[in-house]
DNA sequence: TCCTCATTGAAAATGAATGTCAATTTCTTT
DNA sequence: AAAGAAATTGACATTCATTTTCAATGAGGA
């Protein structure tokens, strides 16, 4: 069983243990999804979509989206941009990003010892802490080039806000 | 001086720098977006200047809090609701926040070793990174006592969508 | 098969944020 | 101090992502 299938079980399962039930266009949706790769925004995602059923409206990608948040199959990140990308979970891939404010460029990393911070900071303020998210801003190693570190407002790259 | 002083100060520059213009309206935006911590959305700030100046509108608060991030004096987050809160810069307090995803609280931390976890994902990847954002998600500590740890849908409460 | 209730897509609604524009204000130049 | 060019303002309209509404359809247990 590949990796995705497991988690369209899991999603699966989510649906008959809430009272919900399985149609073809939340099966066609969740296994676009995550053939998907990472951060794919809903539009995107309808867009890929429309080559293989055109039935399918951006509407029950939005619903759809939501539901895999709720199951805990996925993640909504926004990096700066107006609208929300999507990250399957669980996290087998590094889930901290660094993005580039100048050219918008996205690229992961991992860091264990991020761990340990996350830890420390839970237990000193007595929190629990399920997830977390890492955002480095900053440029690129090609904008650091060729814009030797200084800001360009391009109007497209994302912006930390 | 005050620290706020400073920082209005600081911003006069920028719009002198800039070719803009020093307005009652921006200068009472300013001094209350100082004057109001952290957190803060456009509507809050535009509902606080309300009681000292009518004359203030909602849009010009949005134009001035853009101002204040192009002068590198305020940050924005979204930590999962739909609009956008702001604090101000620089980073005098800790940065980081640990957010209640049952009841929304918003709990600021700092710890001093993130800057080496930073350091590295930049330099083994080739980044400049200017700026960070970390959120940790989960339950604090009366929401862990009461919900044995467990989520409760409140619709109210950020998600970390 | 029947029957109930979830689901769907289209269109309308929402809500945060931004653009438009005529009237006003700032600030430099006389 | 007065004038004039240019920026600024607020009300309104607009945009854009996302959500809600609603009538028609579909799923799946009895």
């Amino acid at each position: 069983m590949s990796d995705s299938d497991a988690r369209i079980q899991r999603f699966a399962e989510f649906l008959a243990r809430s009272g919900l039930k399985t149609t073809r266009q939340r099966d066609r949706i969740v296994r676009a999804f995550f053939a998907a790769g990472r951060h794919v925004s809903a539009e995107e995602l309808y867009h890929r979509l429309q080559t293989e059923d055109r039935g399918i409206g951006l509407v029950t990608v939005y619903r759809t989206l939501k539901l895999l948040r709720e199951a805990g199959l996925a993640t909504g990140r926004q990096f700066g941009d107006t609208y929300t990308r999507f990250d399957p979970n669980p996290a087998d891939r590094p889930h901290d990003h660094l993005i580039c404010t100048r050219c918008g460029k996205i690229q992961e990393f991992e860091d264990a010892s991020l761990h340990a911070v996350r830890e420390k900071a839970a237990r000193s303020l007595g929190f629990t802490v399920t997830e977390h998210k890492l955002e480095l801003y900053g440029f690129c190693r090609e904008c650091t080039r060729l814009a030797g570190g200084r800001p360009v407002r391009s109007g497209k790259a994302a912006r930390p806000v």
